[in-house]
RNA sequence: GCGGGUGUAGCUCAGUUGGUUAGAGCGCCAGUUUGUGGUACUGGAUGUCGUCGGUUCAAUUCCGAUCACUCGCCCCA
């Protein structure tokens, strides 16, 4: 490797790749269209304070993954992690109260100092959904809607299974920690290092280790939906009928956690096995506590976010739109070719010019670029105020006028 | 952060039990065809064998370190 490598975890989007990553940003935004979700861009860059007070302390992305630097003023910044954070900061500090419910939609560049594996990147990227103001159980419905809606229109639907769990709320998840806290400990000489580490700072994530000893000792531990309080059971139960209503098919997992510390009733998780121990493809649920947390007004939330890499990977093959038309210059300086590309690129057609070369290097490069079709400029035809066409699918080649150029090859487009 | 695997041409990979000119397929370039692509045939170019260091008469091959990728853990989308 040369030392002109790119930064590790980081890698460039060449035209095949960020076509599919445009794509996914594209039709998931079309999507989040129709559920009435407008854009936000937030800064990539954030007062280190947005995301340490807001993701919890328990969190490794928040103790050792984020890219966090002292700007030239002392400032110390933080490269965003994640979206939502910022996306609340934004509701704050814009005053966006006033503007409830509120569904916004963003995308871009995150940051996490992790070990790159497949589908894990120091820089990737997600699009994500934030629907900010609605304390019923309708939005978590019809954010889990759209999410579905997405995956969808990007042809995953089978290779994905959406996983729901509820946290319930802050009395009804402190009742189930003390629970959990005290049948784990009873097994503390069956659990692994890991979990053992885990039942002292975040008893949860006990839930989902993936040690066998540790499944064993959790197939019997006590079930978060137990916990739950009335009114947490009741805003669960009509979470899932009315998934049930919107038709999207749900596989409940009573052991589903969240990492990020703002989480609580709706937990749910979109995932494949397509892509080894990246499993989590689109993942997100509620957090009723994070504005108010953060300084502003308590507004309720519920969110997810993607990612685009992996996402990307699910795909198939993406289609690459518009076929151009080639025009070939024959002789000549070249002139009259430039004229006609800009008369047929004016009438909307993607053009792209035979630069150099005989005729044949000229067509072949045509046909590499996929065009539908050749515009020959011969001198012969030139002087009949006319050019060849050349079907390249078909072979077929015709003289055409030149004053009927954008008409005979509107069948091109 | 922890443990395993890999690194040879633009790409996918073979190979060298340490020895002089390092290979294949695909791709690329050229020709058969000087105004006609895709197919076919013929020919051609391309490598600091990831990097640095050690052992050796000799290292792409053995050893060490390092960087990157990759698989699992951790974490998470």
């Amino acid at each position: 490797m040369s030392s002109l490598q790119p930064v590790r975890g980081t890698h460039d989007l060449l035209p095949d790749e960020s076509r599919r990553h445009r794509h996914v940003e594209e039709t998931a935004f079309s999507v989040a269209r129709r559920y009435g979700f407008g854009e936000i861009v937030t800064p990539i860059f954030e007062f280190t304070d947005v995301f340490s007070r807001t993701l919890g302390d328990t969190s490794d992305v928040v103790t050792k993954e984020m890219y966090t630097f002292a700007d030239r003023g002392g400032e110390s910044i933080t490269l965003r992690p994640e979206g939502t954070a910022g996306v609340a900061r934004a509701f704050i500090s814009g005053g966006l109260s006033q503007n409830l419910p509120l569904k916004l939609f963003y995308r871009g560049p995150m940051f996490r100092y992790e070990r790159p594996q497949k589908g894990r990147l120091r820089q990737f990227h997600q699009i994500g959904v934030e629907l900010l103001g609605v304390e019923g159980p309708q939005a978590d419905i019809e954010v889990i809607a759209l999410g579905y809606h997405i995956l969808s229109a990007l042809g995953l639907k089978d290779k994905v299974q959406l996983e729901l769990n509820s946290l319930g709320d802050a009395e009804s998840r402190a009742a189930y920690r003390d629970a959990l806290v005290a049948y784990l400990s009873g097994f503390k000489d069956k659990l692994s290092k890991d979990s053992l580490e885990r039942l002292e700072r975040n008893p949860l994530r006990v839930l989902d280790s993936k040690d066998e000893g540790d499944r064993l000792v959790v197939a019997d531990a006590p079930v978060l939906t137990d916990y739950l309080n009335d009114a947490s059971r009741a805003f669960f139960d009509t979470v899932k009928t009315g998934l049930e209503a919107v038709g999207v098919p749900v596989k409940l997992n009573p052991r589903l956690v969240r990492g990020l510390d703002y989480y609580c009733h709706t937990a749910f998780e979109f995932t494949t096995t397509a892509l080894g121990a990246q499993g989590t493809v689109l993942a997100g649920g509620r957090y009723d506590g994070l504005i108010g947390q953060m300084g502003g007004p308590a507004t309720p939330g519920i969110g997810w976010a993607a990612g685009v890499e992996r996402l990307s990977m699910l795909l198939e093959e993406v289609a690459c739109g518009d076929r151009p038309l080639a025009v070939i210059p024959m002789g000549g300086d070249g002139v009259e070719a430039l004229r006609v590309a800009q008369r047929l690129r004016n009438a909307g057609f993607a053009v792209e010019m035979g630069y150099s070369g005989n005729m044949k290097k000229r067509l072949n490069r045509a046909n590499k670029l996929g065009a539908r079709a050749a515009v020959i400029l011969g001198d012969d035809e030139l002087a009949r105020q006319a050019v060849a066409v050349r079907d390249l699918d078909s072979g077929e080649q015709e003289e055409v006028p030149l004053a009927m150029l954008e008409e005979r090859l509107a069948r091109f487009r």
